[in-house]
Parts: C-alpha cells; structure tokens; sequence
DNA sequence: TTGACATCGTACCGAACGGTACGGTACCCA
DNA sequence: TGGGTACCGTACCGTTCGGTACGATGTCAA
C-alpha cells in the first residue's frame, strides 16, 4: 500500500486528539481494504457485501463497527487522516537561507507527491462526490483532518524563515495560500479529473516544477525583494 | 451511442448565438432539467424515472436520444460546455496600463465567478466522480470543452499585454497557469468539497482577492519588474 | 381520412444493493 | 467443563434503479 509519507500537525492538539485508537487493528485491516477497492474502483466498488468479501468479514460485523455504509466512508477517511503524519524536517535552528530555501522545496514536492498519490486522490474523489448529498461532512472531515496537517507544517516553516529573516510577510495564512497557488495551480483539479499532468508524474518534473514555484515565492516574499 | 464523446475540438468556434450544436431544442431541455436534479441533489439525484418525471418525458425517448444513464451524463456536460462559449473581450489595442489591469481584474473576477457557480460545482463534481470509474472521458470532455475556453481568453488577453508592453513573459502558458494559481488558490477543491469559502462568497471580497492576486502577478510578470 | 412518426405515461422485469437474521466456530475466563 | 463473547459465512428481505415493452395521444403529410 502506498501510504503518504505525511506531515506532521506539529502544534494543533485542539480538536481532539482522536488518532486511530479509534480502530482496533482488524478494524483497520478492514478500511485497507476498503481503500483498496475505493482507489480501484470508485465509490461504487464500495458495497457491503463486496467489503466484506474483500477483507474477509461478516456484513454483520461491518455494521456493528461503523453502523452503515456512509460510516464505513467516514471511517476510512477519519483512519487514513491518522496516518497523515510525518516528521517534520529537523528543528531548523540556525539554518543558512540555501537551507531554508531547499526546506521550502522539500515541503512542496512532499505536497505534491501526497496530491497526487492515488490514495488521495481516491479520497478526495470520494468527499467531493459527498458532498453534494446533504449533511454529509466528509469533505469537513477531510479538511479538518488532511489539510489541516500540511496547513500547519507549511505555516510553521514560512514563520520559522520570517524569523531567520529570510521571509517577508504580514499574514502567514495569506502566504501560505499563495505558496499553495503558485505550487499546486489547478493540478489538483486535473489530477482528480484523471488528466494527464506531466509536472506530478516524475520526482524529476516535479522538483523542476516547484524549484520554479519557490523562486515566484520568493519574488513575492523574499526578504531582500524590493518592497 | 458514440456521438457525445467527440473531443475533437478544432477550436475553430465561430460561433453566432448560443447554440446546442448537437439536441434538439427539446433534448436540450431535458438536459437543463437535468442540470437542475443534479445541482440539487449530486448524481444520485439523477435517475432514469425522476429525469422523466421532472422533465416531462418518457424514459423510453431518453434511451433513443442519450443511449442509456451514462449517455445522459456526458450530453449534459457536453450541453453545457457549448454554452460557455464567452465573449473574449475586443482585442482593444491601445489601452493604457491601468486599463489592462482592469481587463485582467475582471478576467479574475470572472473566472472565480464561474467556478463558484453551482452549476459548474456540480459538474465537476459529476465528472470528478466518475473519473474513477474505468474509460468515463467526462473529465476529459469538461476539461477540452470548459477549460479550455478560459485559457484560451486568459491567454490572449495576456498576449495582448504582452505585445502593449504591461507584461513580460516567456512561455503565455506558463504564466496562465502562474495567473491562475494566484487568483484561485485552493479555492475550487474547497468549494467542491463543500466548504464554505469567504473569499468567493460576495463580490466584494472576490474583488478585493483578486485585486491582490494581480498585484502579485505584476510583481512577476509586469514589464516594470527588475529582472 | 388515413397512415407514418414521434413522443408520452405507465407498467413491468431482473439485478444489485443496504440492511438484518441465523447458524457455526474459535477463543477466553470461571 | 461450560457459558459467554466475538466473529465469520451465508441466506434472506425489501427497495431502488436501469432498462424494455406497450398502449395512448398528438402531429403532419398525402
């Protein structure tokens, strides 16, 4: 399985810490699978009984460990939203302005190597095509969960290089959400789409790409840019 | 049936009035009213009985015009595609500066408009649900026949700042996309996703947004800008 | 008038799916 | 040894939905 390498939510212990001790391990043996079948096939390859069989299970236990099918969904999301953590690059004290530079880097092509892996794409697929039903809160749950993690890793790092000196900025929200845009453009659109994205499909293409994108940041906030 | 998937767009439109080019004024009827199930209530909504019953139709004519389920998915995309066809504003040589930033503004303004729509959320939605079901070119079609109408005026309207001497650009299409990254952010993906996004709500705040993101794309691509 | 044609409304069918119930089995603890 | 618990596999049920068939209605042209 390919599991995102993640991104730590260093500081947000706020929103209940709820990790996957929710889930007992052949709970989580089962959401596997069924992640299996939602990358492979789509909502749709998620039924019940094609859950069960597939990790060899009882309907029944499906329904006594997640109640029904919409929480069996919210469950997969809520389980692998655990797994989104990753250590954080070192603590970064005293690092030159070449170092921080490359930690930039290496935070977008970790963003888009988790876009863009299919685990995500799967589960974001899934919450989007949710959200249309009323009162679903997946694409929440999602968001609260996922992006919250890298919103906060990638915060964490413009202020680190704000206070090195190496960045300017009043907002850190604002510049986060701009270093998103000039990264992430529309792939992500595209990718969920199923386009062909040449700049997400090679390590080589993609450290290409976001070596460019830092260096727009940079224009824009680099600390030795014109004001 | 085979005559909706035609991706083959000669981007030669020259085009009059809005046109359904390939239904009936009836077919395209019934295609609004499915546009209206599926904003309302997501794919699901959309069903073979309640599209007759909304529609006033029989389901036995939208098996002979659409095919089958899937066939009415595609003609709803495709419809709806044909009638994005936007004005690309007038070449209008001889503006000065402060108006082209003007056009570009209010391309932003336009663009952000359009993706917020509720209309254009449920399909995307549409397509990127079935983007993981096996050989559905929805995403393709949305992508060839809605996207590219955008960059098509984005990039002549750069172009034509270019040319005036307000920008400075190599490649027009990397800096749509550097354009588009600004202005949209992660928006759309939260938008689809369900979430309620401030920044595309009034006109106001997606005016103030988008003033800021110009600003940002003249400090990189401006012809005034240090290299 | 008559007949060809298109469409509507309804009824029908088979398959798939969500959800429930039941018998069988392994394990744990007294 | 015996009872309790958790789980599996399967069978079952009611509903929904995609797809098809058929009779009824309206229109147009010869």
């Amino acid at each position: 399985m390919d599991r995102y390498h993640a991104m730590d939510d260093a500081d947000a212990p706020e929103e209940g810490a709820g990790f996957d001790d929710d889930f007992t391990p052949r709970q989580a043996e089962v959401l596997e699978a069924a992640l299996g079948l939602l990358v492979e096939g789509g909502e749709r390859a998620i039924t019940t009984a094609g859950l069960a069989r597939a990790a060899n299970c009882s309907k029944e236990s499906l329904y006594k460990w997640f109640g029904d099918r919409d929480g069996v969904l919210a469950a997969m999301i809520a389980h692998q939203a655990s797994k989104v953590r990753v250590a954080v690059g070192g603590p970064a004290a005293g690092r030159d302005a070449g170092d921080f530079r490359a930690d930039l880097r290496s935070f977008g092509v970790d963003l888009l190597t988790v876009l863009s892996g299919p685990a995500s794409l799967a589960l974001n697929r899934l919450a989007i095509g949710q959200a249309s039903r009323e009162g679903s809160l997946l694409g929440d749950l999602l968001v609260a969960r996922g992006r919250r993690a890298v919103s906060a890793r990638a915060k964490a790092l413009l202020e680190a290089g704000r206070r090195a000196g190496h960045l300017r900025f009043e907002d850190t929200q604002d510049a986060f959400e701009t270093l998103y845009g000039l990264i992430v453009r529309d792939m992500h659109v595209r990718l969920m789409l199923g386009e062909d994205v040449p700049a997400a499909n090679s390590e080589r293409a993609m450290a290409a790409h976001v070596t460019a994108a830092i260096d727009q940041f940079y224009r824009l906030h680099g600390a030795d840019q014109p004001l």
